[in-house]
Formats: C-alpha cells, structure tokens, sequence
DNA sequence: TCATTTTAGTTAACACTGTTTACAGTTTAC
DNA sequence: GTAAACTGTAAACAGTGTTAACTAAAATGA
C-alpha cells in the first residue's frame, strides 16, 4: 500500500532533523548534536524530536548509515566507470575515495573519526554497509591479480604463517585469494593516511598542495 | 626561588585533575570531558576546579599538550636507538609510531581526532610540539638519502612543478630538499593509515593480526 | 602571637543539555 | 460527527559549564 499523506510528512520532518543535525555536525564536529537546537531550528520544542526518533542516539545511527551508504554509492559509481584498464580502474576508485571525503568530511569523521560519548554504533546494521564500500576495491584488486601483465606481485612480502592463520578464518570460505585482501588492505591504509592527514590539517603545512601530493602517490602506488 | 610547599601542592592537584580526565576520554572518548564528574571523583564541587584551570578548554589544551609531548619523546627516543643502518632506524621510528599509539591511544585520538565540540587548539602551542614529533622521521629520511647506498629514490616520483611550487616557500629556507620531505609525507601517511584504521577496529576484520600486517608493510616500505 | 592576605572550597544561581510525562489541539479514519 | 492517532507543548527531572559571593584554612609579615 502506497505511503499515506501523513506517513509522507513523517519522513520529510524525518529527513529536515536529519539535515540540521548534519549542519551541527558541520560547525561544531560530530559529537556536538543538540535535540533542542535541532527542535529550535525548526520552531518545535525537545520533546517534538521524540516522536520521530525514540532517541539522540537513534539519529546518530540514521546519520552513520546514510553515510556509509553515500560512502558504498560513491565506491561502486567509480568502479563502475569505464577505464583503460584494470589498474586504471583502481586508480579511479582512488580518487574517488579522496573526493568522497573531501566533499562530504563530516560524513568521512562520522565514519571513520572518534567515537561520540554514550554513543555505540550497531555493528549489525553497520558492518554490512562497510562492508559493500570496500567490495569495489577488492574486486578490482582481485580481477588485476589475474591479469597476465600483473606486476604489483613481486611487491607483496611473503605472507607469513602467522597472517596466513589470523586471515584465513575470513577468507577461505568466500574463496578469495588472501594475497588480494592483502593488497587491498595495503591500498585502503594508504589511501585512508592521506585523506585523513589532509583532512585534519596534519599534511598540507609539510606538503603544500595535499590534493596533488594525493594524484602522485596514487598513480605510484600502483607502479610500485 | 624553588616552588613552596603550596605551588607543589597546586601543582599536584592540577596533575591529578589531567589524569582524571584522561581515564573520563579512555572511558567515553575525547569529548567526554565532564568537570562536574572530575570534581565528583575527587570529593569537590566543580567551582573548585577553576582554582586549578580557567577553563574546560584549558584542561584540553594541557592533556593536548602532554599528548604531543609523549609522542614527541616517543619518536625522539626511537630516532636515538642505536640501529645497524639508516633504514634500520627508519624501520624503528615507524614501528615505535605504532607503538606508541597503541599503548596511548586516548593521546593519538585527540592529537589526531575529530574536533571537539566548541573547544579549538592554539595552534601556536600545538605546531612547535608537532613540528618537534615529526622531526626524527625527516632527519633520518634526509640522512638516508645521503647514502650511497640509496635505493628508494626511484621510486619517487617526478615532483610536478605545481607541487614544487606548493612546498618551496615552506621548505627552501631551512634548505631541506622537497624529495626528502616528501618521502618523510609518504612514509608518515602509509603508517598513519595504517595505525587509525587499525585502531579504529576497520582493519583488523579483514586483516586479522593488524600488528603483524603493519610490520610487514613497514619493512616493505623501504625495499619498495 | 596576631592581623592581614592568599588560597581552597562551598553554595546558589544562571543557562545550557537529554529525556519523560501528561495534556491539548489538529488531522485522519471510520 | 466522533473516536483514534498524530503532533506539539509545558513542566519536571537530572545532567552539564561557569560565575559570584561567601567562608574556612593556610601562609605571610609585623
């Protein structure tokens, strides 16, 4: 049955309590939400909020999966896009990491950035959404590893017993190379020490111009 | 004229009150700071806090502070290893970087976290602490590249004159070469990317022995 | 030893927060 | 037209940071 009036409106105040906690978000960080400033900015009372989450924590929850979805949307969109080749593809998906988080930060610091007191994010709700953000990478990692100009392999160090036992157990059953989810894990720390040094204004005071500093050591990350 | 009796005491109340909060951030994160919940574990009333620190910001920017003054002293103690070569001791730097964050992490998630709701860092206190932290990583990369033995510069690649441009005026001055100081940026993101996403549980579901992945990758940054 | 000054701590107050309860007005459904 | 559901408020409770005024204790100087 097609959503009442009513239910309509419900969402949409849903979706205005959403935005104006992500512009508080946006000014004071992500652990500065407000039920009453949001209820302020919308001409309501504390109480009001109530009726459309059970609690504060309920829309922190609702913030951290709309951005781990814009996150998954964003990672499956560059995979998707067509490239020269493999590799080329992967420095798409690169990119595209870096410009996800420097146009939607607060999203990033949500995501990745400390945690918010009181607050625990529910990991079955979560966890397949981190998951789906990080299967493009590893798939196009997986579909160079089987190229016949694969060259990255002389770069992976030989995995040691000790990794080969902790990996295992997460990844023999999917059938997935453990060397892949190596190289992917490599690329991800990479890729994530950059954005998040430049994002919090560690790098750019050494390097200047983070977002070319960024496209070099993409592009060579794949050469090495 | 040594401190009296009265300014030792002074000075450890305020001590006290640092590692108070300190354990309020392990227990709740780095925003969780509560006065009231300081002046409560120590049989005072909250008023009473103010004899000791002007303000909640104030307390911050001390546990800042001492955090980079830790790492400082971390990373200064690990330049000074003795190490059987230049890479060596680079090796060294990076895993005491690792080390240190996780046996301190409370003190790297403020140095590196997310903003704490209405509370900015004096930069011109925290930039000289971060300078100094940053220092025996550029100064052993600089040495290293004086070897004649030096193998990585291959694979730096070509600074674009749009990069060169960005980092000349910071650098030129101190007569640092830009290559070395971009090294110093790239080992210095790879093991931060490393270390938060391991610390900050992303990592280690897909990894397993985050520890054993990051040394490793450590030991291959140099051989790359 | 006593008076003065300084320090340390408290209470009360103010303005903010999250959350709950009880109530009232409006809208929707029957 | 009426009952039910939804939406919003006021009041209340318990937390927060911060200030002002006050008191007691400790330190200093005469």
């Amino acid at each position: 049955m097609p959503p009442t009036r009513r239910e309509k409106q419900h969402a949409i105040t849903r979706e205005e309590i959403k935005q104006i906690a992500w512009e508080q978000m946006r000014q004071q960080g992500t652990a500065a939400i407000s039920l009453r400033g949001i209820a302020r900015e919308m001409g309501l009372t504390a109480p009001a909020i109530y009726r459309y989450f059970p609690s504060r924590d309920d829309i922190i929850t609702a913030l951290l999966m709309d951005a781990y979805t814009q996150f998954g949307d964003a990672m499956e969109a560059a995979a998707q896009q067509p490239a020269p080749s493999i590799y080329e593809q992967i420095v798409t998906i690169g990119l595209a990491y870096r410009e996800w988080a420097v146009n939607n930060r607060i999203q990033y610091e949500l995501i990745f950035g400390n945690p918010i007191p009181e607050y625990a994010a529910p990991a079955e709700l979560t966890l397949p959404l981190a998951r789906r953000a990080f299967v493009p990478l590893i798939s196009a990692i997986l579909e160079a590893m089987q190229m016949s100009d694969w060259q990255p392999k002389a770069h992976i160090p030989t995995l040691t017993p000790r990794l080969i036992d902790a990996m295992q157990p997460r990844w023999t059953a999917e059938g997935v190379p453990l060397e892949g989810v190596y190289l992917a894990t490599r690329f991800w720390t990479r890729v994530h020490g950059m954005v998040t040094l430049e994002l919090y204004d560690h790098t750019p005071p050494l390097i200047g111009d983070a977002s070319e500093f960024y496209r070099l050591e993409i592009i060579s990350l794949l050469e090495e």
